[in-house]
DNA sequence: CTTTTAACACCTAGGTGTAAAATT
DNA sequence: AATTTTACACCTAGGTGTTAAAAG
């Protein structure tokens, strides 16, 4: 998943030990098609089966104590997703063609509980956030030719595409409507949510 | 550090959570040095100062359950060794032609305290255990060709120097005296250490 | 003289978009 | 016709021993 979510915290207990997570949820049960001449995302028709629960990512520097969490930008640069329901890597599990938003989860470590392996979410101690700016559409093949610009203009993994001499114009345009701000940003005070800065966003299926 | 140190445990609390850790101690205070025409370390002299506390390598698996714990092969394949006594890295600091044991300890998680940064052995809850045949001797440059042969034959990375023809031989007879059954076994129950294997062991400093 | 460092070629491992083929 | 899969070249990132130079 590229650009991959990145999230800076605060209002965290220093001393308490936090789970950080994500999942990524549908945003409604649309199926989506991608209409050329008006460069827009448009409505196709209804999912046709509802999906299984959605899978949870445990970011790997999970537990971990609030201050430690609170000290760095928190990047789920590892997240894989995949259109394979039958999946046992333990991706993220997507419909392509759909729209998603993800959600980061902070989850207080109850020491009662094992959440060494945990896969879903705990019934309590969950504080959930989520980013209008972040939601996005899964395709199998790109149907945007400006994501696939940003794609490889920002991914390292990509560079073996880039052109240095012809794009360059089309890449300052792209960089203008594709604002690169720096991590979102959690308060964890409830209902003290606050945006610090957006991320473009597309899933790379 | 390759080979690296492999490790089977037995009898934890399936239930309960443990760090498992690695670190390094020095055998004897002797500076060591290689005789080619008779294949041996001889002493050389005495240690000229004595070293730092030595580092903690806590296994990356951390905290677990030690259901988890003793359902797997723990392997410490990511411990990395430096002479570099600034070291920033973490790596663990040894001083090069000195002889070295890796000790491998099992630490009980206690909830009121945050391991999530242990950096030294807290003072109980810790069992630990070395094995005799891990000893090994640091070098910065290979002094005996058998173990250089060993490493290109066994790692991965080395593949590149195999010599398929002209060295089989050579190879066969290094893999009798250096035999490879598989992890070394931990039985958690005090006082009833268990081996089930031998590593052939060396620094590559 | 012995020991250590640094640049190097050669690997493993895996993240990219592309283009053609396969599927629906 | 639209969507998905597969093989591929091209990267990043980093773990090997070699070799020649540097350091002691």
């Amino acid at each position: 998943m590229f650009p991959s979510v990145r999230v800076k915290v605060r209002n965290l207990d220093p001393c308490q030990q936090y789970y950080v997570a994500m999942d990524v949820n549908p945003v409604d049960s649309k199926r989506y098609r991608y209409v050329y001449h008006s460069s827009q995302w448009m409505v196709a028709g209804n999912t046709d089966h509802s999906c299984i629960s959605p899978r949870l990512y445990v970011h790997p520097d999970s537990p971990c104590a609030g201050e430690t969490w609170m000290r760095q930008v928190i990047s789920f640069d590892r997240v894989k997703l995949t259109n394979n329901e039958m999946d046992d890597k333990g991706h993220i599990i997507l419909q392509s063609m759909h729209k998603y938003k993800p959600r980061v989860h902070i989850i207080q470590h109850n020491p009662h509980m094992d959440l060494s392996q945990i896969q879903s979410l705990p019934a309590s101690g969950v504080h959930s956030f989520s980013f209008p700016e972040t939601e996005f559409t899964t395709v199998t093949a790109y149907q945007n030719q400006q994501i696939t610009k940003l794609k490889i203009d920002r991914n390292p993994f990509a560079k073996g595409f880039r052109d240095p001499g012809r794009n360059r114009g089309v890449l300052d345009g792209l960089l203008e409507s594709y604002p690169w701000r720096g991590p979102l940003s959690l308060d964890f005070k409830p209902f003290a949510l606050q945006l610090q800065g957006t991320d473009g966003f597309t899933s790379s299926l």
